[in-house]
DNA sequence: CTGTGTCATAAGCCCAGTTTATGTGGCCAT
DNA sequence: ATGGCCACATAAACTGGGCTTATGACACAG
């Protein structure tokens, strides 16, 4: 126990500090029915369960969330706020989960979804879970890759919807523009270029090293585009996080998909920079076998994924 | 156990099908350190603990999340992916945690915040985590009211730095604008006017009865004042969560921040009407005692808030 | 003043996750 | 080659948090 070894803040880490799942959602039961038998019920844990869970959170955060009467339960001002962050929590774990779950489902599924990373990252989660509120059982595989591995899968039949984000669409699919995606030029907060008045030049950006993601990936490929020519890497990554975290280290500057960053230039762990006469903006399409054109999930799923 | 009562999709809650905060923790340390044993030892768990719990995740997931071999381990395809999705599940729980530990520390903190909702709500947990990182042994308390309490606080000298979104700054207070924020019109994506070609009239908005938040709230203020009037109660609700929940359930339209519903509109649970003739956006100011300039930590704090 | 809702308390069970102890396999430097 | 090192796996035993069942206390409505 004389452990050492904290990048964190006081000692243990979040998770002994920060209730579990199951704890969150009963809490979010809790403020939705007003009682904590209920929500016993609706999880399907007894009273005695429910009651002895949310005062055991209340010790763990050193707050009274719930105020008890014998004729229910009303969150606290406190407990109002700490339950609409809990629900944060919940929500991006039911995006895990649905994410998860089409990772797994392989075989028996009824929608199987070819993505590229940045895509599959990001927006699909959320795709999904849209998906399962409006058609409970569609079970939907989801297999992530670049261009060429969405167009193979989609050609051989092991793919019934496929998502890219590079510049061309491969032969052989049709394709619809769902998105547009911004690429963005950032750096850490200290960096020169953060302090810049006037917006960076094209010629600038190709001539300084960058941290890049591999090649043939989407986003290295607008990049060399929209520079005519190659970008100089500064280092190759095989991830977004990767690139970020580089970024965030002081490494140098990167380009990424604002998709990628939004939390990050939020919360000013980046800070973006304006660049001149180059368009970075590229397309997010949903693709398909020419002529195929999507039906049943597939059709579902694509029709919520346009603005 | 022949419980019936599911809103969810399987059996069993989310807390059954997603690996608990501890062990998407470990992943991220794995996925960084490129070791189960060195992610145990920043943990501060044995390595056998570490190895079976990505076991058991593995197993609960139905996917092979990393490649052991005898010099180290690195993640899978799908591995990174399902990370990459863990990873934000973690910075909801970093968020709920330095929230819910500004909600307790009350007494000796070397910092006391008092926040209007909205900001508590979604913009403070972010600072807090970004104050962390940069000063980590700054203790915060926030204390979350209206605009008058926030006002009563400063001024009683139990607060050193608030934060408000009304039209008007109390009087005693100066105060800057940290950013601006709109109120959108939102309804269910059923609703008549999520069709509409054309702008909503104010005068429309003026005459339609909505779901509203109680009077006294920052966003009704700037609803009311826009309208030149007052606006139509459909309902009356005392959160903004209530609200939302109101309004994707089909009960009418409603006017919210763009910061409460960013995640709605994206997922397609609510539509955006846009509105003509009506100025609906506000100013989010940090506001101190006249003459008091905040210095040590909240000014910290507030060069965070500017964008 | 009994019925029905609420929550609290007490006692005991159970299993997930932990530790300690040990085994296996690849790599490297001597 | 051969020890030493590092990484992961396996086995057995311990622990504790969360669960259930059983019961009690309190408030309100009929």
């Amino acid at each position: 126990m004389t452990q050492a070894a904290e990048g964190q803040f006081r000692a243990g880490s979040l998770s002994h500090r920060v209730p579990d799942l199951g704890a969150l959602e009963l809490l979010l039961a809790v403020a939705r029915l007003g009682s904590l038998g209920g929500a016993a019920r609706e999880l399907g844990i007894t009273q005695p369960a429910a009651s002895s869970r949310i005062r055991s959170m209340e010790r763990q955060l050193g707050v009274a969330l719930v105020d008890r009467s014998p004729r229910g339960s009303r969150l606290t001002d406190a407990g109002a706020l700490v339950t609409d962050w809990a629900r944060r929590v919940v929500e991006a774990a039911e995006a895990f989960d649905a994410g998860a779950q089409a990772l797994r489902d392989r075989r028996d599924s009824r929608l199987r979804v070819a993505a590229s990373m940045t895509i599959a990252e990001y927006l699909l989660p959320g795709w999904l879970l849209a998906l399962r509120a409006q058609r409970p059982d569609t079970a939907v595989s989801l297999l992530a890759g670049n261009s060429t591995v969405v167009a193979e899968r989609l050609l051989a039949d092991e793919a019934d919807l496929g998502f890219v984000e590079g510049l061309t669409v491969p032969t052989g699919l049709d394709s619809v523009v769902i998105a547009h995606d911004n690429l963005i030029v950032v750096t850490a907060p200290g960096h020169v270029w953060s302090r810049r008045r006037s917006p960076l030049e094209a010629s600038e950006l190709a001539a300084t090293p960058l941290i890049l993601r591999e090649k043939g990936s989407g986003t290295r490929q607008v990049l060399d585009a929209a520079l005519g020519g190659l970008a100089r890497p500064l280092i190759e990554l095989s991830s977004t996080t990767a690139v970020k975290a580089a970024v965030v280290s002081g490494a140098g500057p990167a380009v990424l998909s604002e998709l990628a960053v939004g939390e990050e230039l939020s919360m000013r762990r980046l800070v973006s920079v304006p660049v001149a006469g180059v368009s970075l903006a590229r397309d997010l399409r949903a693709v398909w076998p020419t002529g195929h054109r999507p039906v049943g999930p597939a059709r579902d799923l694509l029709s919520l994924t346009r603005a």
